[in-house]
Order: C-alpha cells, then structure tokens, then sequence
RNA sequence: GCCAGGGUGGUGGAAUCGGUAGACACGAAGGACUUAAAAUCCUUUGACGCUGAAAACGUCGUGCGGGUUCGAGUCCCGCCCCUGGUACCA
C-alpha cells in the first residue's frame, strides 16, 4: 500500500483531539515546559503559508519535548478584538460578534488539517466576557493604584480609524494600521502611567534571553538619558526657562535658547513679547502641522521673541530666546539651550540665523581657526573660566554641583518613553469599567459587577467627534454611581487591542477560573513562558505592554516571576513567490488548504521547516513541496522493506549521530537542517535496510514534523497508545565517532586528495597511509615541513605538506 | 544619518571555537520502465582549461580591495550593495 494522507490525516487529528493526547496537565511531578506562540487575530482573510511557519515550529519542538517526558504547555486563542473586524462589519453590517465566531472557526480547522491539535479546555478569546472580565478587572487595579488617569492634552488621531492613538501605534508619522498620516488632536483620554516602569522595564531586559534586536529596540524606545535640568531666569520677570541637557559641559558655549511651540511659557511671556502676531502665527502653524509634515521638513525655521532674554547661569550673559519646532513640545522640558558649536542642530539654526557660535570643548584644549561643522566629540574645556582645561565628562558634574548649590541647577534624568494612550473611540473593544459621577467624580466598578458587558447594538460606526459610539447608547451610558448611588453616566471609550493580549499567557494557566484571575499554585508551576514564539513586528507593542502589565501584577502578587517570556525567538516572514510581502491586495497570497489537499498536512508541515533558516525572512516557492512529499513517500517504502537482521556499523553508527543531530536541531530552531539530516540517513539506509529497531528510532525522529505518518505506522505496528505518549530514541553518548576518519592531504594548504585512516591515528600513521597512495606519496621528500591537524568535532585529520618555493 | 542583520551554484539553502566549499532539496539534462504520458528508479549537474571521448589532472571560485595564517566563506582593516528598525529625544 503507498502513503496517502487523505486517508490517515483525519483519523488520527479526530484521535489526538479525542483522546487530549496535547494537553498539559495541571498537577504533576513531571517538570513543565511552557511553549507559546504569539496568538493570531482571527481575520476574514484566513491563514496563508506565512502564519503556520511559527505555529508548527512550537508544534515540533513541543512534540519532542513531551516525547522527552516534559508536561508541555502549548496552548491556543485568539485576539480578536479590534479595528480589523469592526470595519469589516460595518461595511457588510454584520456584527462583529457574528464575524468573530465564523473566523474563528475557520482558523481554527485551517489549524486543525494541519495537524496543530491544541487542547480545546484551555483555549481563551479576548472578546468573551469570561475573558474580559479580567481585563477590566486589571484596569480596575491599574486605577486604584493611580497608573490609569484622564487626560485631556493633544494626541495623535488616525482620521481614517478615527481614534487616538497610542504613540507606539505611529510609524513614521503614519497610522501602524491604515497608514493615514496621523493627526495632532486634543481629546479626553485614558492614559497608563508606563513611564513609573520606565527604569525597571529598561533593567529587567538584561535578564532576558531575547533576540538582541528586540532588546535594542525597546531600550531605544524607553530612551533613557542622564543629564541636567538648568534654569534660565528671564530679566524683568519671574518666570524661567527651565531647560534638559545631556552636555552641561557645554554651558558656557550656549548662546541662545529654544522653546517648542507647545510650551506653556510662550503664552505667559506673551506681555513682553513685542513681535506676538508673528510669533502666535508660527506656534499656531506648528501645532497644526501633522507629524508627518513636521518630518519631512528638512530646513529648521523658527522666530525669535523680540523683548525677551534668558539668563545663561553660568556666566549671566543675556541671551535670545526662540521658538522653533525642532524642539519637541512632550520630551523633557520643551526647552532646549543651544550650543551651536557643539551640537549639529543647533550649528545648522545658529548659521541660519546668524547667531554666535562659541567653542567650549577641545580635542586639543586649544580653540580651531574656524568652524565648519559642529564638534560633538570629548575633549577638554575652553572658553570656560575656571573650567577650562577640564576634561568634558569631568567637566559635567563639576558645573552642574556649582549651580547647584546657587539652586540653578539639578541632576535629572529623561526618558523617550511616554505614557500610553490607552482609551479608542470605537465599538469593538472592552468597555472601560469607570463610570462618571456626577457628585463622585471618576467611580471604579466594583469589581462583583463585572464583566461589564459590551452592549448588542445594532449601529457601531465611528463618530469622529471623540466620542466613542457607546456614547450615543444612552439606556447603556446613563446609570448610577457604584458609591452614592445618584445619576452617572458610563465611561464610553473603550480599550485597544493591546489590552487583551497584554495578559493572556497568564490565563491559559487556568482558564476556568470564576474566583480569579490565576490560581497562585499553577502559577507558579507553569510560569513563565520558556519559549515564545512570534513575529519581530511587536518589538516595542505587544511586548512591552505585556511586560508592564505583567510587573504590575507582580507587585499586587499575582504573578511571582518579574518577566512573562524568559526566551524569545523571532519567526523571519514568508514572502510571497514574487519576493514581495503577502498581501490581498497584490493578489500573492498562498493559501495552505489547497497545498494540503494536494500534498497532505505532514509534506506542508516539513517543507515549512526546511524552507530555510527559522528566523530569516524567505520566498515562498510552492515547487519545494514536492520534495518533502517524494520524501515521506521514499520514508513510508523504506518502512516496508524487509527487516535487516545481520549487523551494519555504519547504519548503526549513522542512525546514533542522527538522534543527536536531531534533537539539537529541534531544539535549536534549524528544523531545516534536522529534516536534511534525516533525508541524508533515508538515502543511505534505501541501499541498506534498517532492523526494527533502527526503524522505530526514525518513525519517532520523525514524529514530530510528520504526525500523522508516523501515529499511523507506529500503531500499525500494533502499540495501543500514541506515539507522542512514548519516549524520545534515546543517545548513546559513547558511540558518536567512528573507527575510521577522513585524512585530508593539502600540499602547502591546498587539499590534493583524501585517504580513510585509522580514527586513533598520529602524525606516523598519517604519513605511512600517504606513503601507500601512489599518487600522494610523490609529495613527501625532504626540505619540508609537515603539519598535521586533528579535530575533534569533525571525524576528520589534514595532514598539510608545504613544500619550499 | 544612526543601530542591527545579511551578500555562497540556475533556485532555496548547508558548512562559521579557521581545516575536503556547495550537504539536503528544487530545477535542468540523460537513461531505465511504459504503446505513450504521469509517477518511480538510476546517472550527471559551480565556472573554465586539457582531451577524439572518458577517467585523471590543473586553474579559478563564497559582494569588492588589501592583510594575518601551513591553510580564510569563517579572523583583521578599508569599501560596495541589500533588508529590517529608527528618525531633529537636546
């Protein structure tokens, strides 16, 4: 009988699901090993060939580690509130609700023919209100303990999705969604206090095995800079200009000062602001501009504000005071001074408004004869009174601890990282759980009355005013106040995406439970993550999010580790054949059904792990298939053939390195070359048979890319349990190396041939075996030098021969 | 601009504590089987040279140019190109 997947593929995904062959269990002595992928968003369009690439990586690894005796927690859910299905369903005025379960179940039987049977107790959806529950229930504590607040300052708006944005969720100065250039707009909003975990999100990173870039990424968006806050009094006035600098050093070199449009002290100087109608123009422009015009714009303009000076501390030099919008309104104080000689923006906006440049810092502690670009290198003080000649980094605290002491100045420190805009004004998300007294005040729920439910309504479109459409429910907006019982009215924002899967890997752990969020006991068996699996493009979203919500639960002790997901690893994206990123709008996207139907699940699962390296982005090439489907047929014939009895210590050599090979590459992520490897054994073992033994080494090798093949042959052989309920071939760690090694003969390091020697031989027996060869031994002679190399990781010697010129 | 990763046959890729470059697979060519085709199996497949042909042999070859070494895809120096991230953060 040949292979054919259509008839066992069924059988054994009804079987597996059946008899809970996947699921983890929640008491046991057995150690745990919890593996997660980065849960799907259940979108109209179905799987293509990309999203399966990291599910059936953590599918193969997860099988050998249960095969290895591990209590394997690899779970399933979906994300599946959020703007995507919101808009499909305003269009097709379907309920997002209705949609959500259809896509869904799609997802999941396009998961399922592919053999990624998950267990169905544990699977979680963000939008069911057992779900929801918790999320409110986390932004309840998230307020009391003052990290959730209202606030009404100008934000980035999408026009298209017409919602507030968090500044994560812009690229560029484009939405991250729609990629509508984002708008600047001044709107009530729910914000996270992120930045109180600013130091510890930045610290904690070193303890993780993440990806590198990953790491970088969010240490560059925390963007933590050390430097010093510096007050610039203004003459005739009791207002100052309180300025952040990482370059103290470069005090004396300041010349003027620049404050962003946005800053506050602009309105207040107004009264000795002689040139006002000019300067009101150019702030009105700049606050308008969207972020995007903002960055585009290469030239730096700015005005300057007739009647007003600052006092530079240092030396009491009445300086000018601009306004410019290459100053940024929401980083540090909005104010910068400016030190054309030593910083490249601000020698750019001094040349062109003819201000002096004044050089402080030296490589040489002697001043240039002209400066022609800014020098923003260490070196020593000039032009710095009794500073000078002090090395620059020195120099920083020498300045900052003598304006100190006059109260002028202070240590501060800075961070890129702003607090996260977390309400949308949209439908399709969790309400908020805060009501608006109108005695009270802001109101928590009391956390008995949650969930608080979504409202069915049958009108969802965005209003664009603000306002989320719940406003305009008003049986739903207007109730009463959880403390005084008078009239309130309903919070009617509702949270991002984010939300939902900033906590979910938590409730996998225990999904049913009513009481709380997480039993303590499994907690702390299960967490955290050992392994998770998933795309580069939540770098500074998704993962940070969780992060902060996982340490704000650590301090209400909830969760016990500091960190979700000890280790990260990144899945590169599958392009389409034609090198382009899949999308439905070019027409390239490759659906995986019509693949399994053609090949079977088992040939679509290997070729997704030999395709190439795991974390490298590749091109589809649907012709690669047919290799992983010739090979599982050459793989079931070998099975067949008859059993080998006499010994062979090659095979039996070959097939003990390949257990090695492997399980390293499994648990290595180079699937590719596991499954190479185990083309190569096949290869050789179709010239010589393979004994019962050796025959259940491999179908279990197997097992884990070819699920269904090897289930079947396995209980075709007559064992009653599952193969994953069996245990992984094991090692035999003394048996690795041959008794023969290939001699490579290089004369003056190029290779002239090769020889098979004893694996125990020595430089003699190297030469003695090259004497033999007729061809090889005409090198040897006199008047030379002969190295010979042995490695120890390969079963191979070089016996190098160098011959004088 | 800055940060990170990467450039290897016709294609995807393998080999990086320096040691036979091109494993494995796709594609292509030839052959066997077949009335024929598909499927399957076998052989060949980096470029060039030498040769009637083959074996054998030689030269070159891992983006480019140098260097270290008995020996470099791998290490060092200087470039070029591609991909991703980021963008006036003071």
């Amino acid at each position: 009988m040949d292979y054919e997947p259509k008839k066992i593929e069924q059988k054994w995904q009804k079987y597996w699901q059946k008899n809970n062959t996947f699921a983890a269990i929640d008491q046991t002595e057995k150690e745990k090993f919890y593996i997660l992928d980065m849960f799907p968003y259940p979108s109209g369009a179905g799987l293509h060939v990309g999203h399966p690439r990291g599910y059936t990586a953590t599918d193969f690894i997860a099988k050998m580690m249960q095969m290895k005796g591990k209590n394997v927690l690899h779970p399933m859910g979906w994300d599946a509130f959020g703007l995507p299905t919101e808009n499909y369903a305003i269009k097709n005025k379907v309920h997002p609700e209705k949609i959500t379960t259809k896509n869904i179940k799609h997802f999941k039987e396009q998961l399922e023919i592919m053999g990624l049977v998950y267990d169905p107790d544990r699977e979680i959806n963000t939008t069911d209100p057992n779900y929801y529950k918790w999320t409110q229930w986390i932004f309840l504590q998230l307020f009391k303990k003052g990290l959730a607040y209202e606030a009404e300052a100008p934000i980035n708006f999408c026009p298209s999705c017409k919602t507030g944005l968090a500044n994560e969720e812009v690229e560029n100065g484009l939405c991250e969604r729609c990629h509508t250039p984002v708008e600047r707009k001044k709107i009530r909003q729910w914000v996270l206090k992120i930045t109180a975990y600013a130091d510890r999100l930045l610290e904690d990173l070193d303890q993780l095995d993440w990806p590198q870039p990953i790491k970088e990424m969010q240490r560059n968006w925390i963007g933590k800079s050390e430097g010093a806050t510096i007050k610039f009094q203004i003459p005739n006035s009791k207002l100052q200009i309180d300025v952040f600098t990482t370059r103290p050093d470069t005090l004396f070199g300041c010349t003027y000062v620049v404050l962003a449009p946005e800053n506050e002290l602009i309105n207040n100087l107004k009264p000795q602001i002689k040139n006002w109608p000019e300067v009101e123009e150019y702030t009105n422009d700049a606050k308008n501009k969207s972020e995007l015009s903002r960055i585009e714009q290469k030239e730096k303009t700015g005005v300057k504000l007739e009647g007003v000076k600052a006092i530079n501390p240092v030396n009491n030099e009445k300086i000018p005071v601009f306004v410019a919008d290459y100053v940024l309104g929401d980083y540090a104080t909005g104010a910068i001074m400016c030190v054309p000689a030593h910083d490249e923006r601000d020698f750019e906006f001094a040349k062109k408004f003819d201000l002096p440049i004044i050089e402080v810092i030296s490589k040489t502690a002697k001043p240039q004869q002209k400066m022609e670009e800014a020098y923003a290198e260490n070196g020593y003080l000039i032009n710095s009174n009794e500073f000078n000649e002090i090395k620059n980094e020195k120099a920083k605290k020498k300045i900052i601890k003598w304006l100190k002491e006059k109260n002028l100045a202070d240590f501060t420190t800075t961070y890129k990282l702003r607090d996260w805009i977390f309400s949308r004004q949209r439908y399709w998300g969790e309400p908020i759980p805060i009501v608006h007294c109108e005695k009270c005040g802001l109101v928590p729920l009391n956390e008995k009355d949650l969930p608080l439910k979504l409202p069915h309504v049958n009108h969802y479109e965005p209003t664009g005013t603000g306002e989320s459409p719940l406003a305009g429910i008003s049986d739903w907006v207007n109730t009463t106040c959880p403390k005084c019982d008078g009239k309130a009215k309903r919070e009617t924002n509702t949270m991002p995406q984010w939300a939902g899967s900033s906590w979910y890997y938590l409730r996998y752990i225990d999904p049913k439970n009513k009481q709380k969020l997480i039993d303590g006991k499994k907690e702390k068996y299960f967490m955290p993550v050992n392994l998770y699996v998933g795309g580069a493009e939540h770098a500074v979203l998704h993962l940070l999010y969780a992060r902060f919500w996982h340490k704000v639960l650590y301090d209400l002790k909830i969760v016990s580790t500091l960190e979700p997901f000890q280790k990260l690893v990144n899945v590169g994206i599958i392009l389409a054949p034609d090198g382009k990123k899949m999308s439905k709008s070019l027409g390239n996207v490759i659906n995986p059904d019509a693949l399994i139907k053609k090949y079977g699940a088992d040939s679509f699962r290997l070729y997704e792990g030999f395709i190439g390296p795991f974390r490298e982005r590749l091109s589809w090439d649907e012709k690669g298939i047919v290799g992983a489907r010739r090979f599982l047929d050459r793989f079931y014939n070998l099975l067949k053939k008859e059993d080998r009895h006499e010994n062979n210590k090659k095979i039996e050599l070959k097939i003990n390195q390949l257990i090695e090979k492997v399980e390293n590459d499994i648990a290595d992520f180079n699937f590719n070359t596991a499954i190479s490897s185990l083309m190569e054994f096949v290869n050789l073992a179709q010239k010589n048979n393979l004994n019962k033994k050796e025959k259940e080494i491999i179908v279990k090798l197997l097992a884990p890319f070819a699920p269904h093949l090897c289930e079947e042959i396995w209980q075709e052989w007559g064992n009653k349990t599952s193969i994953f309920q069996s245990y992984w071939p094991k090692l035999d760690k003394e048996n690795l190396r041959g008794a023969e090694i290939t001699l490579i003969v290089q004369i003056n390091g190029k290779t002239r041939g090769s020889l098979k020697i004893d694996a125990n031989s020595d430089q003699k027996n190297a030469e003695n075996a090259v004497e033999k060869d007729t061809r090889l031994s005409q090198h040897l002679g006199n008047n030379q030098k002969i190295i010979f190399v042995k490695t120890p990781q390969k079963p191979i010697a070089i016996l190098n021969i160098i011959k004088k010129v």
